[in-house]
DNA sequence: CGTAAGGTTGATAGGACTCAATTTTAGTGG
DNA sequence: CCACTAAAATTGAGTCCTATCAACCTTACG
């Protein structure tokens, strides 16, 4: 948990403190929400183990998946701003997660300098990623972007340390397509083509990546 | 300035404070970058008058408008996570913007709690403000793409006390076909659609909000 | 005032969506 | 543990929206 939360630049010294402030996991079922679009916000979260997607919905009621949240990934910043959470965040599979109240993080930020250096850098991460995910959808086709996709995921495993060329994603093509701004039919039409052309190898949910340099220049 | 860098919570003592930190504006020329993507983060800054874009690149070199900073908006917060900008800024006009050192500010939000309060909520907001916008990119059609974008840029202006019915669009429609996923021809076609329709009336970058329920509903 | 950049509009084509029919998977309960 | 059933995934056919290519007009800057 030590890595996953909150890796770099800390002392053991602070790093008990900040153990200290984690003071309770909870479970949260498949298909269960964490948190809901407009509760309360009061406590960001870290991914123990399993995994969750992040919903926002339109004013018109739609709902579409904005984030997808790996084991030893932060859930919860949407909140941040306005005291009430933007975002509704769901459960993929059975899972845990780290509960960080806000309030004491703060303090915790305003005594320990490199703990505040981790806060911003967490919190502009998020910005960059969102960024990241704003210009994928906004100029890429949709073999690109599902190609971006795998690639993004596959990576994001191999930095905690899992395998990147094989992982299972609990999303439904829909959620995947809600993610990537296209239809379920379309995503399942071209993760079917890249099986064919030998890029990847699927069995449901269950993706292997076949030719990591050709899945890269789709 | 007071009200558009850093309006609410301050006592006037943490005020002056704040002002010491502010030490120097900078103009930027119409098209001219205050920074680009790559180089070395050590600042964010309000952009004071005028307007900026923010523009990320693909691997491939195209690049595409990420952001739109009008008067008292904050720029810059990309470069936070790795201390390299991960966007350029450009001047869509002349322009003038305070820039806010990064470390002085740091320190500033260790000792006044409703300073990091601020910071936080910065940086909370503009995640927000990009998870709606991957929304828009993902789930709507080009109209209400279009619809949307004139709608927030209204209420942006309102906020900041100018006109919310009318207003200068500082961007190319090139500018805006990037920002909001769609090809400039597509974005010609859309706003005189919707001026035949009586929903605006523009005149090159010059719009005037007609019917704004109309446009709501689009 | 000239000229290049920006904007508009038209015709055509193609990629992704929609609707629909099956097949497969996975979660539930006997 | 296996059968059952609803949810998820796949695949096809046809359509629509938006991109592309192209010509022309307008604006603004030097």
């Amino acid at each position: 948990m030590r890595q996953l939360c909150m890796p770099q630049g800390l002392s053991s010294d602070e790093l008990s403190k900040l153990e200290t402030l984690i003071c309770s996991a909870r479970s949260v079922q498949r298909g269960e929400a964490l948190y809901r679009s407009g509760d309360r916000f009061d406590s960001i979260y870290a991914v123990r183990s399993g995994s969750m997607k992040t919903l926002m919905a339109h004013r018109d009621g739609r709902e579409q998946v904005t984030g997808l949240r790996l084991a030893g990934e932060a859930l919860g910043l949407d909140g941040i701003s306005e005291d009430v959470h933007a975002c509704s965040a769901v459960a993929l599979e059975d899972s845990t997660v780290c509960i960080v109240p806000y309030g004491a993080l703060k303090r915790l930020c305003r005594e320990i300098s490199s703990m505040q250096e981790r806060m911003h850098k967490l919190l502009g991460a998020q910005i960059v990623r969102e960024a990241a995910q704003m210009m994928m959808l906004g100029s890429l086709s949709a073999d690109e972007r599902v190609a971006s996709f795998l690639l993004d995921v596959s990576e994001r495993n191999a930095q905690r340390g899992y395998s990147s060329a094989e992982f299972n994603l609990r999303m439904t093509r829909e959620d995947m397509g809600s993610y990537l701004g296209m239809t379920l039919e379309t995503v399942s039409r071209t993760l079917s083509k890249f099986q064919k052309r030998g890029l990847i190898d699927t069995q449901g949910k269950h993706i292997r990546i076949v030719d990591l340099p050709g899945l890269r220049q789709v």
